[in-house]
DNA sequence: CCAGACGTTGTT
DNA sequence: GTCTGG
DNA sequence: CCAGACGTTGTT
DNA sequence: GTCTGG
C-alpha cells in the first residue's frame, strides 16, 4: 500500500512535470512552496495534487491526504480512506462518485514500505534510481462544511486518496499491496477520466519497475516531522 | 502509515 | 448521500 | 423502519 | 491492546 510518501521537487520542474501554467496553480505560493521539500509525507497532511481545471488544463492544488466523501460531518472520516483498491474503487459508495469525475496524480518522489517479519517492521525507500520524481494515481473530493463561518477550518476541504494494487515481482517481496503508479502516457490518460473501471487493471500493467530501486533505512524517517533524513539525499 | 496517548479534578 | 444490518 | 457505516492491510 | 493525531 502506500502509507507515507516524500516529495522532492522544484516548482518549475513540478509545473513541467505536468504541463501545468502558473495560472494552473491553486494555492497560495507560501503554502505551495511549503509542501515542495517534503521528506515524510502522512495521512491529514496536505500535499500537492494535479487535476484537470474548469477548462480541462492541468492544475496543481495542495489537498489533504485521507479522501474526506462529500457526505462526512467529520473531517476525521478521511483518515481511514487514505487508499483505495483499484479492483473496487468504482463500487465503494466513498469513491465511485470521485471515481466518475475527479480523478488525479499524485507526484511523488519515493515512497515508504515496512515489511513485517514477525514482529520486526523493516522501513524501505522505495524510489527512482535516478530518484526523479513519479505520479500515482488518485481520486479527490470536495467537502462543503455546512456549518456557521464560526470555526477554524475552511468552508471547503479538498482531499485526495491514493489507489493501489496487487504487488508485481518487484514489491511483493515487500508488500503484498502497492500504489499504482502510471507512466507518461498512462498519467495522462487517467486524468482525462479516459478509464473505464473494467480496462483499470490494463492500465496499470504497463507500468514498469526496471528504474525503481527499494532501500532498506534507519527507522528515524518514521516521524512525520519535516526533518532531514539521512536516508534521502539532499536537495541540490 | 507511525508515534504517542490512553484520565480526572481543580488550580493558576 | 446511500447501503447494510438488525 | 432506524441506526450506523461508509476503508485498507495484514494477522491470528 | 487500541485509538487519535499528524
Amino acid at each position: 500500500m502506500c502509507g507515507r510518501f516524500n516529495l522532492r521537487i522544484t516548482a518549475a520542474d513540478l509545473k513541467s512535470l505536468f504541463g501545468t501554467t502558473e495560472q494552473g496553480i491553486r494555492s497560495n505560493p507560501q503554502e505551495f512552496d511549503s509542501c515542495l521539500t517534503r521528506f515524510n509525507i502522512a495521512p491529514t497532511q496536505k500535499s500537492i495534487v494535479c487535476h484537470l481545471g474548469e477548462s480541462d488544463t492541468p492544475v496543481l492544488t495542495p489537498m489533504r491526504w485521507g479522501l474526506i466523501p462529500s457526505w462526512a460531518k467529520d473531517l476525521r472520516i478521511g483518515a481511514k480512506m487514505i487508499n483505495a483498491r483499484s479492483e473496487t474503487v468504482a463500487e465503494k459508495p466513498s469513491f465511485r462518485s470521485a471515481f466518475k469525475r475527479r480523478r488525479c496524480l499524485v507526484p511523488a518522489s519515493g515512497f515508504y514500505e515496512w515489511k513485517r517479519s514477525g514482529k520486526e517492521k523493516q522501513p524501505f525507500h522505495i524510489h527512482q534510481t535516478d530518484d526523479s520524481p513519479f505520479a500515482m494515481a488518485g481520486l479527490w473530493e470536495l467537502l462543503k462544511q455546512s456549518g456557521g463561518p464560526d470555526r477554524d477550518e475552511p468552508a471547503e476541504i479538498l482531499s485526495f486518496t491514493i489507489l493501489t494494487a496487487a504487488a508485481n515481482s518487484f514489491m511483493s517481496p515487500i508488500h503484498d499491496r502497492m500504489p499504482v503508479i502510471l507512466s507518461g502516457e498512462s498519467a495522462a490518460v487517467w486524468l482525462d477520466h479516459e478509464v473505464e473501471a473494467s480496462a483499470l487493471s490494463e492500465l496499470i500493467q504497463p507500468f514498469e519497475w526496471e528504474n525503481f530501486e527499494a532501500v532498506p533505512i534507519s527507522s528515524t524517517v518514521n516521524n512525520a516531522r519535516n526533518e532531514t533524513p539521512e536516508c534521502l539525499a539532499p536537495l541540490s
